[in-house]
Parts: C-alpha cells; structure tokens; sequence
RNA sequence: GGAGAGGUGGCUGAGUGGUCGAAAGCGGCGGUUUGCUAAACCGUUAUACUGGUUAAUUCCGGUAUCAAGGGUUCGAAUCCCUUCCUCUCCGCCA
C-alpha cells in the first residue's frame, strides 16, 4: 500500500511513476487524491463536533449537583448535536474505505534503478553463470526422463487430483527430499531461522502481502467463516510473522527460510506447461524472507540473490539472473530479480527464482515497524525470495543431468542427501 | 465437543459511569552523585490521524485508541449485545 500522504504531497509525481508499469494506475492516483482532500474537510468538521461535545459534558457531573437547570441545557444541547456526529461519522467512514480500497489496489512504485518496460521483453540480463551443458545425443524434457525411470507419475496424480499435480515415487520422492534438506541447510548456514509455518492463513494476513484484495482469483478458499486460505508461496507467514509488531533495530535484519507446499490456482495459465513440473496447482518451495531497515533493503536484495543462486551454483546447474523491468514486477514489489535455470529440452532458461524488495509497501499493510534510532517507529522493508523452487530445480535435475542410456547423475552436493549419486530405472 | 476464567501502555498489573491516556512497579531514556563498575536519588517515558507553526518527525493545539465491532448515556476502559483470541479442567484424537 502506497503512503496516501505521498499522494497527497505530489500527485503528479506518483503518477507518473505508477505509469511505468502500467498507465491505467494513473486515474486511481487521482481519484485517491480527490477523496484524500474530501475526506480531510469532513475530518475537521467531525472533529470539532466531538471536541465541542467533550467540552460541554465535561463540566456536567458537577453542574447536576449544583445548578440542574444549567447541567439540562447542556445536555439538551450535547443531544442537538448528535444528528450531524453521526452523519459526518458516516460519511467518514465510508470516504475512508473508498480511499483504503483504491490504495489496496494500487501497485508499489518502481524502484530508481528499475528499467522501464511493458513486458519480460524488456528485461535485463544481469549475469550468466554456468557452463550449457552439451549433449551428444537428443535431451529429452523432464517428464519423459521422469516417467521412464518411473520416479515421476503425473496419470496417477490426475487420477487422484486432476491436471496440473504431480507425483513423485520411489527415488523421485526421496530427490525431492534431499534437495529440501540440501537447500534449508545451506540457508540455515547463512543465517536463516528455519521456520515451519502453517500453510492455511486467514483473509487479513493475505491483504498484509499484497494476494488480497486484488488476485482473490489466484487463491484456494476454504469453506467456512472466518475465511481461511491455502498460502501460494511461504512468503504469506513469513513476512506476516511479526506484523502489527515494533521490532527493535539491532534484531535487523531478519531473516527466515521456511520449505511449505504452495497452492495455485493457475486460472490465468490455461495451455501454459500443462505437462510436467513447471506449473502446477501444488509444490514445494524453500522460500526466503527478509525483514530489514530501510537504509539497507536494496543491500539485502543483492545477498537475498546470492543466496538463491548459490542453490544452483551449487548443483552445477546453468542459470541467469534477470532485473526485471517496470511492466514485468510482482504487484507488491518495487524490485525484482528473476533467476532463470537452463533447461536443455526447450534451449532457454526458465525462472526457478524470484527476488523482490518490497519497500514498506506490505509493512504498510500489516503495520511492522522497526524503532529508529530517534526512538520513532518506522515501517521497515521486507523482502522475499525463492530459495529456490523444489519441482522446478528437481526438473532441470532431471534434464541437465541426464545421460544417453536414460539415467540421471546426482548432483554431487546432493549425494550425502540422496544417498547415491545415480539414478536408474528398475 | 463440554465447563470455567480472562483479554488494559514495551512488560507486569490497578482501575466498575464524569479532569482516566489511564495508579504502581519493571524496563527504556536523560541527569545528579561517583577512582571504575554497581547501587542510590531526581526527571522523563504510547501510537495514529489532524490544524497551525518550524530548518526539522520543532513547538503549541485537537481527535481517536484500554482485543474487535455495535448499543445505552450529556459523558464509557468501566454497563449491554455480538465476534475473535488466550488460559485451565474434562472428553476425543495423529
């Protein structure tokens, strides 16, 4: 959420900032200041009224008992003024949650050093690391080389769940786990409190991550009220985690990992990877959060990257980092850092990472303050990261290190995790 | 699921209709004392919004906030209703 009074300050600005994602955002700016300005002026009127009110009945206690003729009067005229209270009460009410819903749907500003572009076409590479590997024979994509050595059932999952879940068996189920295990470990080496967190969340917690209002569609609902949701990403607890909390500034940054699964609905992804472990209703993924000061968040960003791509520095896998342009960033975020691994069966990289700062724009939302060293409270900056993709990183596993008579080397990080380093078909 | 207790400031904990934004203690901050440390003593100590003022989040006002929402009243932390949450005991259960 957008501080209103930066709005209020220099609407003009915003705007054009907001406009670099997407020129749309622009009348909402607007729109926000006009209710801005309205609901000030009835603020003022409302408040005298309840200062006048305070006044008179203040002294009434004593009047009672000494002049009743006196203590009426103020009454009778404390009770004259009760019909414009409450309708000045009303109508700020209702300016109030215009104003709120507009902001909850309103992007965070694009940070500086963001290049301004409509689409993933604009991106900039940032860097490249990792030999291709070469293959003497045709690769084939992740699920042929899953479902021949029978670690990987994706008919099974349908029958049971539908399309777009997977199911792993035997020495698939037992990768995944060893890269779990590999990539906590090696964050909770880098300073990361592992965390184990729920994965059903209720609505408020949603809105303080920026899913709600906007992307309800995106979201598994439970039955029942209060409402509850299936989190789509381990960001959802994490950052909420200390929320309406003021954290002292020394405990700064703060740093989580957690591994949850995470629930999709996919609705806007029809005929996207329908096969495979790319994109599906459920997966796994180690997920990184930041909690830092806002002199450092942008610091924290780049380690945040680092620690993502050393998961895949670290399997031998090839990737790139990618800073994502204006028109390309996640709603919450003002930046972001896309990790892309290379994927051998369709000749390019495919994301499997995405780090974001996103300013106080969620602190906003959920009220998480740090204590300044001038003693005032401050939003702080939170920040998130995938750390990286389970389903995702098990599937370039499975492409990039498979060899020509059908079976896959594991990766020599994950050995002690996996227990052998070659997996072969029954 | 059944029975009971309770939710007050950074924390502990008073307060049952009228100078209560809220006693007291702890903690924090500033100071005095002091070879050093400790102790003692004095002072100070919420947040948000808002009007004016300022170099300033400077200063002077106002409003709101005692789990949340609603009601009663001239006036509510205090009374009533609803919801949420926490704790204890019993039952059930991986």
């Amino acid at each position: 959420m957008l501080d209103i009074k930066l709005i209020a300050a220099d609407a003009e600005e915003i705007k054009k900032i907001i406009s670099q994602r997407d020129p749309s955002y622009g009348a909402m700016i607007d729109q926000a200041a006009v209710l801005n300005a309205e609901y000030k002026k009835i603020l003022a009127r409302a408040e005298e009224l309840r200062s006048k009110r305070n006044e008179l009945s203040k002294h009434v206690g004593v009047l009672r008992r000494d002049k009743p003729a006196e203590a009426e009067k103020i009454m009778a005229e404390v009770t004259d003024m009760k019909n414009e209270m409450a309708e000045k009460e009303t109508s700020l009410e209702e300016f109030k949650k215009k104003i709120e819903n507009l902001l909850l749907n309103i992007p965070n500003l694009p940070h500086t050093t963001v290049p301004a572009g409509k689409n993933e076409t604009e991106n900039k590479e940032v860097r490249r690391v990792g030999a291709v590997p070469n293959f003497n024979f045709k690769p084939l994509d992740h699920h042929a080389v899953g479902e021949k050595l029978g670690i990987l059932d994706f008919e099974t999952a349908a029958t049971l769940s539908g399309s777009r879940f997977s199911l792993l068996r035997g020495d698939g189920a037992k990768l995944e786990r060893a890269l779990i295990n590999y990539m906590l470990d090696m964050h909770a080496k880098n300073g990361y409190t592992e965390i184990a967190p729920p994965a059903v969340v209720n609505e408020n917690i949603l809105v303080g991550t920026g899913q709600l209002p906007k992307f309800r569609e995106d979201m598994y609902a439970l039955e029942g009220e209060p409402k509850q949701f299936l989190i789509s990403t381990a960001e959802i607890p994490l950052t909420n985690l200390n929320r309406g909390k003021i954290l002292p500034a020394e405990s700064l940054p703060l740093k989580y990992v957690a591994c949850t699964p995470c629930f999709r609905k996919e609705s806007g992804a029809y005929g996207k990877d329908t096969r495979g472990l790319i994109r599906n209703h459920q997966f796994d993924k180690v997920e990184l959060v930041m909690i830092s000061d806002r002199q450092k968040s942008f610091e924290c960003l780049e380690i945040m990257t680092a620690n993502a791509e050393a998961v895949l520095s670290g399997l031998g896998l090839a990737y790139r980092t990618v800073l994502l342009c204006t028109g390309d960033m996640g709603f919450s975020s003002a930046k972001t850092y896309d990790i892309e691994v290379w994927m051998p069966s369709e000749n390019k990289y495919r994301e499997i990472s995405s780090c974001s700062d996103c300013t106080d724009f969620q602190a906003r939302r959920m009220n998480l303050r740090c204590k300044t060293e001038n003693g005032k409270p401050e939003f702080v900056h939170t920040l998130n990261g995938s750390g990286v993709a389970v389903g995702r990183t098990l599937a370039a596993i499975l492409e990039n290190c498979q060899t020509s008579d059908g079976s896959v080397l594991v990766p020599p990080a994950l050995v002690p995790y996996f227990g052998k380093d070659k997996i072969t078909s029954k």
